[in-house]
RNA sequence: GCACCCGUAGCUCAGCUGGAUAGAGCGUUGCCCUCCGAAGGCAAAGGUCGUAGGUUCGACUCCUACCGGGUGCGCCA
């Protein structure tokens, strides 16, 4: 029940009626017609722009559309009072039993209530986090990690048909140093000295337990082999170790995915890149021909070479592309567009990446490469979550992977749980940088918003558990409660809550359409302020507290407060984050 | 040099596919607990929405050009 559509129905179909009756044009196109929520709350419940829409168009002033609609609503049901206002606003205020009812259908439409069929059932792949397995998962990545999946629940919640995948980049020479940077720790577990990790290897102590695993399976056996021989061994070891690590990481902030999709598993047994490659010349995107070195710095090692070049600037890149270095070996692009075909392939609709900061640069030709392999049919939507600056108490954290004291996302979780990580990490437009204090974060101090959230999902439960006793027959989960009458919810405080809860699906809506779920987190800031509001009112006025002398008038309270639990509980539940029934 | 992102209150940020008098939190000032959880609430003060044009009935929102700040640029992955 989305109740802008509701009433956005009702205009139309008013609008439709004064066409039919000749008043207004028959051909009139109502495009554009719209119901909004105006912005001050006194102008009306609702708000529709039809008359200023439909003026140019209809050839008449704003103010005489706007009466003709005023007459035909007048007699709808529900509709208390209809203004005519500013340059041609028609205003509409709805009766204190339109709202009631809408209260009533959320407790029945219970953790529906929200959804949307925006999606209608679409496949949608979402790939996010896909942190190289050459360490443990950062902050940083964790951005990503908890934006990616927070946006996946949201699009899964507004009907779309998610899958959410994860690119392991198991293929290139990084993963060959991981290798070399195991080894080195295998060579210390048996006692060897090692000194400093070498430059371009991984020094961090948590492949420590790597090499101390190793020794145990190999004893000395990969002592005295070549490196050919040990390190494919090695790898396997190391890659599987990370891979279990990162998916620990994310286990523990809530994440899982339904796919972690191997780099190397394009090549093995098969040649993927070749066929992309084949695929890309058919459409005639592929051409031999060399690049002009890059600008802006210095490249004395620039050599001038003939290579294999996808014609990104074709589909608005800078520049084309190499696919195949001087050698014949692929460049890791070449790899990617593999992987986005077979993504394809796999008969998405759309596609979705996120991505950190330091990928902003392959944006263009990603979606560039997506274009060209699906004849400009599916599109790759590309979000980039910025940069996480580390502070612990206003001073910034120096991150260092070589020195080894990276805080990572097991670290800042265990110190201040799932929960604070995610809300605060989609409680901003991914594209903004944003500082995070380990120190305030750690602090569980009221500046983070979670709490404050989470806070009037735990008074609700309070005033639930308090109201048995004075009235033990009014449980949650009562009929006396779920279908109280909710005539005595006469007060604007109670009327204004059930109102936010009418944004809900909307805001599902526009956050899923714009693919922001910080929308649903500001929305869920504001429901919970309207919650602590109410409450402290009845400090003041008594008769305004949800627990009162009489049966019935409680019993409408309490049944309001179901349905604001139902919606802030939904809401954190796409956000991934609990909504507990008491604090600590 | 080029590309992308950001520029809104002292600070950190919202502002719904263009809509009416631009909103929160923090900070500042002043209030509210014999009362369902004060881990809360109320009020005041605080703005040429980076600048200049343009489109529109209407621009924080769209377009153009500038000005600041950030990130990146490949034959690495």
């Amino acid at each position: 029940m989305n109740v802008f559509k509701h009433v956005e129905g009702r205009v139309i179909a008013a609008l439709e009626a004064l066409k039919s009756e000749g008043k207004l044009p028959a051909d009139l196109s109502l495009a554009g017609v719209e119901v909004d929520s105006p912005r001050d709350k006194s102008h009306g419940d609702l708000a529709t722009n039809a008359a200023l829409v439909l003026t140019k168009r209809a050839g008449m002033k704003p103010r005489d559309i706007a009466t003709l609609l005023q007459e035909k609503l007048s007699s709808e049901p529900g509709i208390a009072k209809i203004d005519i206002a500013g340059p041609g606003f028609l205003n509409l205020t709805f009766a204190p039993a339109f709202w009631h009812s809408l209260a009533a259908t959320i407790i029945t439409d219970g953790n529906v209530y929200g959804r949307s069929t925006l999606g209608s059932n679409q496949k949608i792949n979402v790939e996010y986090v896909s942190a190289n397995p050459t360490g443990p998962m950062h902050v940083g990545h964790c951005r990503g990690a908890v934006f990616g999946d927070t946006l996946a629940n949201l699009l899964a919640f507004a009907g779309f048909s998610v899958t959410r995948e994860y690119y392991i980049n198991d293929a290139g020479g990084q993963v060959d140093n991981l290798a070399r940077s195991a080894h080195l720790r295998y060579r210390e577990a048996l006692g060897e000295t090692i000194g400093e990790i070498p430059e371009g290897l991984y020094p961090g102590e948590y492949l420590k337990p790597v090499g101390e695993a190793l020794a145990k399976t190999y004893k000395k056996k990969l002592l005295t082999a070549p490196e050919s021989e040990w390190l494919p061994k090695v790898k396997a070891t190391v890659m599987a170790a990370m891979m279990d690590e990162i998916r620990a990481d994310l286990a523990q902030l809530g994440i899982k995915h339904d796919l972690f999709f191997s780099e190397r598993s394009l090549t093995d047994g098969k040649d993927e890149i070749a066929d992309t490659i084949a695929d890309l010349r058919t459409k005639g995107f592929i051409y031999e021909g060399s690049l002009p070195p890059p600008k802006g710095e210095p490249n004395d090692d620039w050599e001038d070479r003939t290579q294999t070049l996808f014609k990104a600037t074709a589909f608005g890149d800078d520049i084309d592309r190499a696919l195949q270095k001087a050698d014949g070996s692929y460049t890791y692009l070449a790899g990617d567009i593999a992987y986005h075909r077979n993504k394809l392939n796999r008969g998405y609709d759309a596609l979705i990446n996120v991505w950190g900061s330091d990928h902003k640069g392959y944006v263009k030709r990603m979606q560039a490469a997506v274009q060209a392999l699906s004849d400009n049919t599916r599109t790759l939507d590309i979000k980039i979550s910025e940069m996480v600056n580390l502070l612990n108490k206003g001073e910034p954290v120096k991150m260092s992977k070589r020195a080894g004291n990276i805080i990572t996302v097991r670290d800042v979780v265990d110190a201040v749980g799932p929960d604070a990580v995610r809300f605060m990490m989609v409680y901003r437009a991914p594209e903004t940088v944003f500082d995070f204090d380990y120190a305030k974060v750690t602090e569980q101090s009221k500046e983070n918003p979670v709490f404050y959230v989470q806070y009037a999902n735990a008074r609700i439960s309070s005033v639930l558990r308090n109201a048995r006793d004075s009235f033990p027959a009014l449980t949650a989960d009562s009929k006396a409660v779920r279908q109280a009458d909710l005539t005595p919810l006469t007060d604007s405080g109670e009327l204004a809550l059930i109102k936010t809860m009418a944004e809900f699906p909307r805001v599902i809506d526009a956050a899923a359409r714009a693919k922001e779920p910080h929308r649903l987190a500001f929305y869920l800031y504001e429901l919970a302020s309207s919650v602590h509001g109410q409450w402290t009112r009845g400090n003041d006025s008594p008769h305004l507290r949800f627990i009162q002398a009489d049966e019935n008038t409680t019993a409408a309270r309490l049944s309001l407060l179901i349905a604001v639990r139902q919606v802030i509980t939904s809401g954190l539940g796409v956000l991934g984050v609990q909504a507990p029934e008491a604090m600590r």
